[in-house]
DNA sequence: CGGGCAGTTGATGAAAGTCAAGATATGTGG
DNA sequence: CCACATATCTTGACTTTCATCAACTGCCCG
Protein backbone atom coordinates (compact mmCIF):
# COMPACT_ATOMS: atom_id res chain seq x y z
CA UNK A 1 0.00 0.00 0.00
CA UNK A 2 2.87 2.65 0.72
CA UNK A 3 3.92 1.15 -2.20
CA UNK A 4 0.87 2.60 -4.16
CA UNK A 5 1.65 5.73 -2.03
CA UNK A 6 4.78 6.35 -3.48
CA UNK A 7 3.73 5.45 -7.00
CA UNK A 8 1.57 7.92 -6.70
CA UNK A 9 3.96 10.26 -6.12
CA UNK A 10 4.51 10.97 -9.73
CA UNK A 11 8.24 11.11 -11.05
CA UNK A 12 7.99 14.43 -13.08
CA UNK A 13 6.91 16.05 -9.44
CA UNK A 14 10.03 15.97 -8.82
CA UNK A 15 11.29 18.02 -11.49
CA UNK A 16 7.73 19.86 -11.51
CA UNK A 17 8.23 20.73 -7.92
CA UNK A 18 11.12 22.20 -7.82
CA UNK A 19 11.32 25.83 -8.61
CA UNK A 20 9.37 28.40 -6.33
CA UNK A 21 6.69 27.93 -8.29
CA UNK A 22 6.77 26.01 -10.89
CA UNK A 23 3.71 23.53 -11.50
CA UNK A 24 3.23 20.31 -13.94
CA UNK A 25 0.86 20.69 -16.71
CA UNK A 26 -2.44 19.17 -16.22
CA UNK A 27 -2.18 16.43 -18.78
CA UNK A 28 0.92 14.93 -16.85
CA UNK A 29 -1.00 15.22 -13.55
CA UNK A 30 -3.88 13.28 -14.80
CA UNK A 31 -1.82 10.38 -16.07
CA UNK A 32 0.51 10.17 -13.06
CA UNK A 33 -2.75 10.51 -10.37
CA UNK A 34 -3.82 7.39 -12.26
CA UNK A 35 -2.90 4.91 -9.77
CA UNK A 36 -3.85 6.55 -6.74
CA UNK A 37 -6.28 3.87 -6.21
CA UNK A 38 -7.53 3.42 -2.14
CA UNK A 39 -5.36 5.96 -0.86
CA UNK A 40 -7.57 9.60 -2.25
CA UNK A 41 -11.19 9.92 -2.96
CA UNK A 42 -11.66 11.53 -6.57
CA UNK A 43 -13.80 14.75 -5.68
CA UNK A 44 -15.41 17.35 -8.40
CA UNK A 45 -16.37 20.85 -8.28
CA UNK A 46 -18.12 23.39 -10.19
CA UNK A 47 -16.82 27.23 -10.55
CA UNK A 48 -17.22 29.10 -7.40
CA UNK A 49 -17.85 26.03 -5.21
CA UNK A 50 -17.00 25.90 -1.93
CA UNK A 51 -14.66 23.06 -0.97
CA UNK A 52 -13.79 23.85 2.42
CA UNK A 53 -14.22 27.09 5.06
CA UNK A 54 -11.87 28.66 7.19
CA UNK A 55 -12.88 27.56 10.42
CA UNK A 56 -14.68 23.91 9.57
CA UNK A 57 -13.48 20.84 11.08
CA UNK A 58 -10.12 19.73 8.95
CA UNK A 59 -10.81 16.15 7.32
CA UNK A 60 -9.49 15.92 4.21
CA UNK A 61 -6.01 17.31 2.37
CA UNK A 62 -6.66 18.01 -0.96
CA UNK A 63 -4.33 17.50 -4.34
CA UNK A 64 -5.33 19.69 -7.50
CA UNK A 65 -5.59 17.15 -10.24
CA UNK A 66 -7.14 19.59 -13.39
CA UNK A 67 -8.61 23.55 -12.81
CA UNK A 68 -8.08 25.78 -10.29
CA UNK A 69 -8.75 26.70 -7.12
CA UNK A 70 -8.37 29.82 -4.81
CA UNK A 71 -7.57 30.04 -0.74
CA UNK A 72 -8.59 32.99 0.94
CA UNK A 73 -9.30 34.56 4.32
CA UNK A 74 -12.59 36.69 4.41
CA UNK A 75 -12.70 39.34 7.31
CA UNK A 76 -15.99 40.00 9.22
CA UNK A 77 -17.26 42.57 6.78
CA UNK A 78 -16.92 40.58 3.85
CA UNK A 79 -13.18 42.07 2.78
CA UNK A 80 -11.91 39.36 1.39
CA UNK A 81 -7.70 38.77 0.25
CA UNK A 82 -6.49 35.68 -1.86
CA UNK A 83 -3.54 34.06 -0.34
CA UNK A 84 -3.02 31.31 -3.28
CA UNK A 85 -4.13 30.14 -6.31
CA UNK A 86 -3.86 26.57 -6.94
CA UNK A 87 -2.79 24.80 -10.40
CA UNK A 88 -2.62 21.11 -10.82
CA UNK A 89 -0.32 19.37 -9.00
CA UNK A 90 -0.88 21.47 -5.81
CA UNK A 91 -0.90 19.96 -2.64
CA UNK A 92 -3.62 21.88 0.40
CA UNK A 93 -4.89 21.85 3.27
CA UNK A 94 -1.64 19.99 4.85
CA UNK A 95 -0.36 22.76 7.44
CA UNK A 96 -4.55 22.60 8.71
CA UNK A 97 -4.13 21.37 12.24
CA UNK A 98 -7.70 20.89 13.62
CA UNK A 99 -9.45 23.36 11.45
CA UNK A 100 -9.00 24.77 8.09
CA UNK A 101 -7.02 28.06 8.57
CA UNK A 102 -8.21 29.11 4.77
CA UNK A 103 -11.34 28.71 2.86
CA UNK A 104 -10.56 27.19 -0.73
CA UNK A 105 -13.41 27.73 -3.77
CA UNK A 106 -13.32 26.75 -7.06
CA UNK A 107 -12.32 29.03 -9.45
CA UNK A 108 -13.87 27.07 -12.59
CA UNK A 109 -14.76 23.54 -12.64
CA UNK A 110 -12.57 21.73 -10.55
CA UNK A 111 -10.93 17.87 -10.34
CA UNK A 112 -9.17 17.01 -6.76
CA UNK A 113 -8.07 14.48 -5.05
CA UNK A 114 -8.63 14.29 -1.31
CA UNK A 115 -6.98 12.14 1.33
CA UNK A 116 -8.34 11.67 4.62
CA UNK A 117 -6.44 13.61 7.29
CA UNK A 118 -5.83 10.77 9.70
CA UNK A 119 -4.41 8.74 6.85
CA UNK A 120 -2.72 11.51 5.24
CA UNK A 121 -0.88 11.82 8.27
CA UNK A 122 -0.01 8.39 9.74
CA UNK A 123 1.44 8.54 5.50
CA UNK A 124 3.84 11.30 6.21
CA UNK A 125 5.16 9.74 9.23
CA UNK A 126 6.20 6.24 7.63
CA UNK A 127 6.55 7.56 3.63
CA UNK A 128 9.78 9.87 3.86
CA UNK A 129 8.74 10.30 -0.19
CA UNK A 130 5.04 11.78 1.21
CA UNK A 131 7.34 13.83 3.69
CA UNK A 132 9.54 15.10 2.00
CA UNK A 133 6.59 16.14 -0.49
CA UNK A 134 4.76 17.57 2.07
CA UNK A 135 7.88 19.28 3.51
CA UNK A 136 8.52 21.16 0.01
CA UNK A 137 5.01 21.98 -0.37
CA UNK A 138 4.89 23.91 3.17
CA UNK A 139 8.34 25.70 2.06
CA UNK A 140 7.20 26.76 -1.42
CA UNK A 141 3.94 27.96 0.06
CA UNK A 142 5.58 30.01 2.79
CA UNK A 143 8.29 31.27 0.39
CA UNK A 144 5.95 32.64 -1.75
CA UNK A 145 3.72 33.85 0.64
CA UNK A 146 6.87 36.00 1.95
CA UNK A 147 7.19 37.08 -1.66
CA UNK A 148 3.52 37.90 -2.05
CA UNK A 149 3.98 40.34 1.32
CA UNK A 150 6.38 42.48 0.00
CA UNK A 151 4.03 42.52 -3.38
CA UNK A 152 1.10 43.83 -0.70
CA UNK A 153 3.06 45.70 1.35
CA UNK A 154 5.80 47.24 -0.75
CA UNK A 155 4.69 47.95 -4.40
CA UNK A 156 2.29 49.94 -6.55
CA UNK A 157 -0.03 48.85 -8.42
CA UNK A 158 1.00 48.89 -11.27
CA UNK A 159 4.62 46.97 -9.88
CA UNK A 160 2.06 44.43 -8.48
CA UNK A 161 0.36 43.53 -11.30
CA UNK A 162 3.21 42.89 -13.53
CA UNK A 163 4.27 41.14 -10.73
CA UNK A 164 1.39 38.93 -10.70
CA UNK A 165 1.86 38.46 -14.58
CA UNK A 166 5.00 37.60 -14.09
CA UNK A 167 4.42 34.97 -11.14
CA UNK A 168 1.73 33.27 -13.82
CA UNK A 169 4.22 32.96 -16.40
CA UNK A 170 7.22 31.62 -14.42
CA UNK A 171 4.26 28.94 -12.94
CA UNK A 172 3.94 27.72 -16.78
CA UNK A 173 7.12 26.46 -16.45
CA UNK A 174 10.96 27.77 -16.14
CA UNK A 175 11.15 29.68 -19.83
CA UNK A 176 9.40 33.15 -20.46
CA UNK A 177 5.72 32.38 -22.76
CA UNK A 178 4.30 35.29 -24.28
CA UNK A 179 0.33 33.66 -23.37
CA UNK A 180 -0.94 33.96 -20.02
CA UNK A 181 -3.95 32.42 -18.52
CA UNK A 182 -6.01 34.39 -16.36
CA UNK A 183 -8.42 31.52 -15.43
CA UNK A 184 -9.35 34.13 -12.30
CA UNK A 185 -12.31 37.01 -12.47
CA UNK A 186 -11.05 40.39 -12.06
CA UNK A 187 -12.65 40.33 -9.00
CA UNK A 188 -10.46 37.51 -7.48
CA UNK A 189 -6.84 39.83 -9.35
CA UNK A 190 -8.03 42.24 -7.06
CA UNK A 191 -8.65 40.31 -3.84
CA UNK A 192 -5.03 39.11 -4.21
CA UNK A 193 -2.96 42.18 -5.17
CA UNK A 194 -4.90 43.84 -2.17
CA UNK A 195 -6.24 46.22 -4.98
CA UNK A 196 -10.21 47.29 -5.91
CA UNK A 197 -11.53 45.85 -9.33
CA UNK A 198 -11.59 49.30 -10.98
CA UNK A 199 -7.74 49.79 -10.01
CA UNK A 200 -7.00 46.63 -11.80
CA UNK A 201 -8.91 47.34 -14.90
CA UNK A 202 -7.04 50.53 -14.96
CA UNK A 203 -4.09 49.16 -14.40
CA UNK A 204 -4.03 46.77 -17.13
CA UNK A 205 -5.41 49.30 -19.02
CA UNK A 206 -1.90 51.33 -18.52
CA UNK A 207 0.46 48.26 -19.05
CA UNK A 208 -1.90 48.13 -22.39
CA UNK A 209 -1.37 51.40 -22.98
CA UNK A 210 2.43 51.07 -22.44
CA UNK A 211 2.67 48.10 -25.18
CA UNK A 212 3.63 46.15 -22.75
CA UNK A 213 0.86 43.01 -22.42
CA UNK A 214 -2.17 42.93 -24.56
CA UNK A 215 -5.33 41.27 -23.23
CA UNK A 216 -7.21 39.98 -26.70
CA UNK A 217 -9.57 38.02 -24.49
CA UNK A 218 -10.52 38.36 -20.81
CA UNK A 219 -9.35 35.43 -20.06
CA UNK A 220 -5.79 35.38 -20.90
CA UNK A 221 -3.05 38.21 -21.72
CA UNK A 222 -0.16 38.77 -24.04
CA UNK A 223 3.18 39.46 -22.71
CA UNK A 224 4.65 41.95 -25.15
CA UNK A 225 7.44 42.85 -23.87
CA UNK A 226 8.81 40.52 -20.95
CA UNK A 227 11.68 42.89 -20.14
CA UNK A 228 9.73 45.85 -19.82
CA UNK A 229 7.21 43.95 -17.78
CA UNK A 230 10.01 42.19 -15.37
CA UNK A 231 11.29 46.27 -15.17
CA UNK A 232 7.85 47.53 -13.90
CA UNK A 233 7.62 44.64 -11.66
CA UNK A 234 11.26 45.42 -9.49
CA UNK A 235 10.72 48.89 -9.55
CA UNK A 236 12.89 50.20 -12.41
CA UNK A 237 10.42 52.87 -13.85
CA UNK B 1 27.64 21.91 26.03
CA UNK B 2 24.14 21.75 24.94
CA UNK B 3 22.66 21.54 28.23
CA UNK B 4 24.75 25.16 28.82
CA UNK B 5 23.56 26.63 25.76
CA UNK B 6 20.05 25.45 26.77
CA UNK B 7 20.64 26.77 30.06
CA UNK B 8 21.42 30.07 28.47
CA UNK B 9 17.91 29.61 28.04
CA UNK B 10 16.08 32.04 30.50
CA UNK B 11 12.78 30.04 32.22
CA UNK B 12 11.07 33.60 32.53
CA UNK B 13 10.75 33.21 28.30
CA UNK B 14 8.62 30.00 29.44
CA UNK B 15 6.10 32.00 29.57
CA UNK B 16 6.91 34.57 26.65
CA UNK B 17 6.97 31.96 24.38
CA UNK B 18 3.27 30.51 23.70
CA UNK B 19 0.60 31.49 21.88
CA UNK B 20 -0.88 31.82 18.71
CA UNK B 21 1.85 31.85 17.30
CA UNK B 22 2.33 29.41 20.03
CA UNK B 23 5.75 28.00 21.09
CA UNK B 24 7.18 25.15 22.90
CA UNK B 25 7.54 26.52 26.03
CA UNK B 26 11.37 26.46 27.29
CA UNK B 27 11.34 23.36 29.49
CA UNK B 28 10.26 21.05 26.40
CA UNK B 29 12.76 23.27 23.55
CA UNK B 30 15.60 22.40 26.09
CA UNK B 31 14.14 18.74 26.36
CA UNK B 32 14.34 18.26 22.92
CA UNK B 33 17.74 19.88 22.78
CA UNK B 34 19.01 17.35 24.91
CA UNK B 35 19.38 14.27 22.00
CA UNK B 36 20.67 16.93 19.79
CA UNK B 37 24.51 16.00 20.65
CA UNK B 38 27.24 18.60 19.54
CA UNK B 39 25.36 19.92 16.91
CA UNK B 40 23.97 23.56 18.19
CA UNK B 41 27.00 26.00 18.65
CA UNK B 42 25.98 29.46 20.15
CA UNK B 43 26.59 32.54 18.18
CA UNK B 44 25.97 36.38 19.43
CA UNK B 45 24.83 39.58 17.67
CA UNK B 46 24.55 43.32 18.86
CA UNK B 47 21.97 45.31 18.13
CA UNK B 48 21.19 45.52 14.17
CA UNK B 49 23.91 43.26 13.10
CA UNK B 50 23.26 40.61 10.19
CA UNK B 51 22.93 37.33 10.45
CA UNK B 52 22.77 36.92 6.83
CA UNK B 53 21.11 37.53 4.04
CA UNK B 54 18.64 36.74 1.34
CA UNK B 55 20.71 34.91 -0.91
CA UNK B 56 23.32 33.77 0.82
CA UNK B 57 24.54 30.29 0.76
CA UNK B 58 22.32 28.40 3.56
CA UNK B 59 24.73 26.93 5.84
CA UNK B 60 23.16 27.06 8.79
CA UNK B 61 19.65 27.34 10.91
CA UNK B 62 18.99 29.04 13.74
CA UNK B 63 16.89 28.98 17.36
CA UNK B 64 16.76 32.22 19.29
CA UNK B 65 17.67 32.10 22.98
CA UNK B 66 17.67 35.34 23.99
CA UNK B 67 17.05 38.51 22.29
CA UNK B 68 14.85 39.21 19.38
CA UNK B 69 15.45 38.81 15.21
CA UNK B 70 13.26 40.61 12.49
CA UNK B 71 13.21 38.51 8.74
CA UNK B 72 12.87 40.75 5.67
CA UNK B 73 13.42 41.03 2.26
CA UNK B 74 14.35 44.08 0.34
CA UNK B 75 13.84 45.40 -2.83
CA UNK B 76 16.75 47.27 -5.31
CA UNK B 77 15.64 50.18 -4.64
CA UNK B 78 15.71 49.79 -0.43
CA UNK B 79 11.74 49.76 -0.21
CA UNK B 80 12.01 46.81 2.99
CA UNK B 81 9.26 44.59 3.92
CA UNK B 82 9.30 42.51 7.26
CA UNK B 83 8.05 39.54 7.36
CA UNK B 84 8.16 38.13 10.55
CA UNK B 85 9.82 39.42 14.13
CA UNK B 86 11.44 36.29 16.06
CA UNK B 87 11.29 35.87 19.69
CA UNK B 88 13.02 33.50 22.15
CA UNK B 89 11.91 29.53 21.00
CA UNK B 90 11.87 30.56 17.84
CA UNK B 91 13.19 28.48 14.81
CA UNK B 92 14.04 30.13 11.44
CA UNK B 93 15.96 29.57 8.53
CA UNK B 94 14.71 26.20 8.50
CA UNK B 95 12.83 26.64 5.29
CA UNK B 96 15.74 27.47 3.07
CA UNK B 97 16.95 25.17 0.97
CA UNK B 98 19.99 26.01 -1.04
CA UNK B 99 20.04 29.89 0.10
CA UNK B 100 18.32 32.22 2.63
CA UNK B 101 15.38 33.20 0.91
CA UNK B 102 15.38 36.43 3.68
CA UNK B 103 17.52 38.63 5.16
CA UNK B 104 18.35 37.92 9.37
CA UNK B 105 19.23 40.69 11.43
CA UNK B 106 19.28 41.32 15.40
CA UNK B 107 16.82 43.87 17.06
CA UNK B 108 18.69 44.14 19.95
CA UNK B 109 21.65 41.83 21.08
CA UNK B 110 20.59 38.49 20.51
CA UNK B 111 21.52 34.87 21.23
CA UNK B 112 21.05 32.58 19.00
CA UNK B 113 21.91 28.44 18.46
CA UNK B 114 23.27 27.65 15.42
CA UNK B 115 22.68 24.58 13.64
CA UNK B 116 24.55 23.71 10.47
CA UNK B 117 22.48 22.58 7.58
CA UNK B 118 23.38 19.14 6.78
CA UNK B 119 23.39 17.69 10.36
CA UNK B 120 19.90 19.64 11.09
CA UNK B 121 18.62 18.19 7.53
CA UNK B 122 19.58 14.25 8.50
CA UNK B 123 18.29 14.67 12.03
CA UNK B 124 15.18 16.00 10.75
CA UNK B 125 15.02 12.26 8.93
CA UNK B 126 16.00 10.47 11.57
CA UNK B 127 14.68 12.06 14.97
CA UNK B 128 10.80 12.32 15.07
CA UNK B 129 10.48 14.80 17.73
CA UNK B 130 12.90 17.24 15.78
CA UNK B 131 11.25 16.45 12.24
CA UNK B 132 7.52 17.29 13.73
CA UNK B 133 8.77 20.27 15.99
CA UNK B 134 9.73 21.69 12.27
CA UNK B 135 6.90 21.05 10.68
CA UNK B 136 4.56 22.78 13.35
CA UNK B 137 7.22 25.52 13.29
CA UNK B 138 6.92 26.19 9.14
CA UNK B 139 2.44 25.74 9.96
CA UNK B 140 2.85 28.45 12.11
CA UNK B 141 4.99 30.79 9.89
CA UNK B 142 2.56 30.13 7.10
CA UNK B 143 -0.30 30.75 8.96
CA UNK B 144 1.55 34.00 10.52
CA UNK B 145 2.58 35.00 7.00
CA UNK B 146 -1.41 34.79 5.90
CA UNK B 147 -3.05 36.51 8.68
CA UNK B 148 -0.21 39.22 7.76
CA UNK B 149 -1.10 39.19 4.41
CA UNK B 150 -4.92 39.57 5.08
CA UNK B 151 -3.43 42.75 7.21
CA UNK B 152 -1.17 44.10 4.22
CA UNK B 153 -3.93 43.42 1.80
CA UNK B 154 -6.75 44.66 2.77
CA UNK B 155 -6.78 46.45 6.88
CA UNK B 156 -6.58 50.38 6.85
CA UNK B 157 -3.68 51.73 8.94
CA UNK B 158 -5.38 52.02 12.48
CA UNK B 159 -6.55 48.08 11.69
CA UNK B 160 -3.08 47.24 10.84
CA UNK B 161 -1.24 48.59 14.18
CA UNK B 162 -4.03 47.17 16.55
CA UNK B 163 -3.86 43.91 15.25
CA UNK B 164 0.50 44.40 15.70
CA UNK B 165 -0.41 45.10 18.99
CA UNK B 166 -2.79 42.09 19.69
CA UNK B 167 -0.12 40.09 17.86
CA UNK B 168 2.44 40.90 20.16
CA UNK B 169 0.42 40.29 23.10
CA UNK B 170 -1.09 37.53 22.26
CA UNK B 171 2.53 35.78 21.86
CA UNK B 172 3.98 36.68 25.48
CA UNK B 173 0.73 34.38 26.48
CA UNK B 174 -2.50 33.14 26.35
CA UNK B 175 -4.01 35.41 28.02
CA UNK B 176 -4.26 39.62 27.53
CA UNK B 177 -1.64 41.60 29.49
CA UNK B 178 -1.64 45.51 29.79
CA UNK B 179 2.10 45.76 28.83
CA UNK B 180 3.11 45.05 25.46
CA UNK B 181 6.97 45.27 24.51
CA UNK B 182 8.51 47.14 21.77
CA UNK B 183 11.76 45.93 21.03
CA UNK B 184 12.13 47.19 17.59
CA UNK B 185 11.81 50.60 16.26
CA UNK B 186 9.14 52.60 14.68
CA UNK B 187 10.38 52.08 11.20
CA UNK B 188 11.05 48.50 11.78
CA UNK B 189 7.15 48.99 12.18
CA UNK B 190 6.42 50.61 9.72
CA UNK B 191 7.83 48.05 7.40
CA UNK B 192 6.04 45.37 8.91
CA UNK B 193 3.11 46.86 8.49
CA UNK B 194 3.28 48.13 5.14
CA UNK B 195 3.22 51.76 6.39
CA UNK B 196 5.93 54.75 6.81
CA UNK B 197 7.36 55.55 9.93
CA UNK B 198 5.01 59.01 10.09
CA UNK B 199 1.54 56.80 9.38
CA UNK B 200 2.81 54.65 12.69
CA UNK B 201 3.90 57.64 14.69
CA UNK B 202 0.41 59.57 13.79
CA UNK B 203 -2.10 56.26 14.22
CA UNK B 204 -0.64 55.45 17.47
CA UNK B 205 -1.17 58.82 18.40
CA UNK B 206 -5.04 58.42 17.19
CA UNK B 207 -5.18 55.10 19.50
CA UNK B 208 -3.53 57.30 22.82
CA UNK B 209 -6.57 59.97 22.23
CA UNK B 210 -8.66 57.26 21.70
CA UNK B 211 -7.80 56.25 24.87
CA UNK B 212 -7.17 52.55 23.25
CA UNK B 213 -3.69 52.55 24.58
CA UNK B 214 -0.53 54.41 25.97
CA UNK B 215 2.93 54.58 25.23
CA UNK B 216 4.56 55.77 28.62
CA UNK B 217 7.41 55.05 26.74
CA UNK B 218 8.95 54.53 23.16
CA UNK B 219 10.16 50.51 23.81
CA UNK B 220 6.68 49.62 25.46
CA UNK B 221 3.01 50.21 25.21
CA UNK B 222 0.48 49.34 27.55
CA UNK B 223 -3.37 48.66 26.17
CA UNK B 224 -5.98 50.11 28.52
CA UNK B 225 -8.94 49.18 26.62
CA UNK B 226 -8.21 45.61 25.00
CA UNK B 227 -11.64 45.58 24.10
CA UNK B 228 -11.85 48.55 21.98
CA UNK B 229 -8.20 47.43 20.54
CA UNK B 230 -9.88 44.05 19.75
CA UNK B 231 -12.90 46.35 17.58
CA UNK B 232 -10.86 48.18 15.70
CA UNK B 233 -8.75 45.20 14.39
CA UNK B 234 -11.31 43.51 13.22
CA UNK B 235 -12.83 46.37 11.84
CA UNK B 236 -15.45 47.23 13.75
CA UNK B 237 -15.43 50.82 13.70
C1' DC C 1 -33.01 38.90 -28.86
C1' DG C 2 -32.63 40.58 -24.36
C1' DG C 3 -31.45 40.27 -19.33
C1' DG C 4 -27.77 40.09 -16.35
C1' DC C 5 -23.22 39.83 -14.86
C1' DA C 6 -18.33 40.97 -15.50
C1' DG C 7 -15.54 44.31 -16.94
C1' DT C 8 -14.23 49.08 -18.19
C1' DT C 9 -13.93 54.07 -17.79
C1' DG C 10 -14.77 58.65 -15.62
C1' DA C 11 -15.31 62.05 -11.77
C1' DT C 12 -14.44 62.82 -7.13
C1' DG C 13 -12.82 61.95 -2.34
C1' DA C 14 -10.17 59.97 1.36
C1' DA C 15 -6.26 57.66 3.21
C1' DA C 16 -1.68 57.36 3.38
C1' DG C 17 2.80 59.15 1.44
C1' DT C 18 6.21 62.88 1.03
C1' DC C 19 8.71 66.72 2.52
C1' DA C 20 10.04 69.52 6.20
C1' DA C 21 10.67 71.13 10.84
C1' DG C 22 10.95 70.42 15.60
C1' DA C 23 11.16 67.41 19.90
C1' DT C 24 12.93 63.72 22.61
C1' DA C 25 16.07 60.13 23.32
C1' DT C 26 20.63 58.02 23.05
C1' DG C 27 25.23 57.78 23.24
C1' DT C 28 30.09 59.80 23.52
C1' DG C 29 33.99 62.43 24.77
C1' DG C 30 35.58 65.72 27.76
C1' DC D 1 28.53 63.34 35.15
C1' DC D 2 27.50 66.77 32.00
C1' DA D 3 27.12 68.74 27.32
C1' DC D 4 26.93 68.23 22.90
C1' DA D 5 26.09 65.48 18.65
C1' DT D 6 23.41 62.11 16.54
C1' DA D 7 19.50 58.97 16.21
C1' DT D 8 14.88 58.33 16.51
C1' DC D 9 10.57 59.91 16.91
C1' DT D 10 6.68 63.17 16.44
C1' DT D 11 3.86 66.60 14.29
C1' DG D 12 2.42 69.68 10.49
C1' DA D 13 1.48 71.10 5.51
C1' DC D 14 0.82 69.46 1.16
C1' DT D 15 0.69 65.78 -2.63
C1' DT D 16 -0.23 61.41 -4.62
C1' DT D 17 -2.27 57.16 -5.13
C1' DC D 18 -5.83 54.40 -4.84
C1' DA D 19 -10.80 53.83 -3.30
C1' DT D 20 -15.48 55.06 -4.00
C1' DC D 21 -19.47 56.09 -6.52
C1' DA D 22 -21.59 56.06 -10.82
C1' DA D 23 -22.40 55.30 -15.60
C1' DC D 24 -21.73 52.63 -19.51
C1' DT D 25 -20.10 48.52 -22.56
C1' DG D 26 -19.90 44.10 -24.15
C1' DC D 27 -20.22 39.44 -23.59
C1' DC D 28 -22.51 35.11 -22.34
C1' DC D 29 -26.49 32.26 -21.91
C1' DG D 30 -30.99 31.39 -21.83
Amino acid sequence: MLDAVVATQPRAYAAAVYGSLARAPAAEVRRQCAGSGALGTVARFSRNETIFNEGDEARYCYRVIDGAVRLSKVMLDGRRQIVEFLMPGDLFAVDADDRYSLTAEALGNAVLTRYSRPYFQRLTEDVPELRREMTASLKRDLAAAHHHLLMLGRQSAKERLASFLLLLVTRRSGEQHERVDLPMSRQDIADYLGLTIETVCRTLADLKRLNVIATPERHYAVIRNPNALRAIASGMN
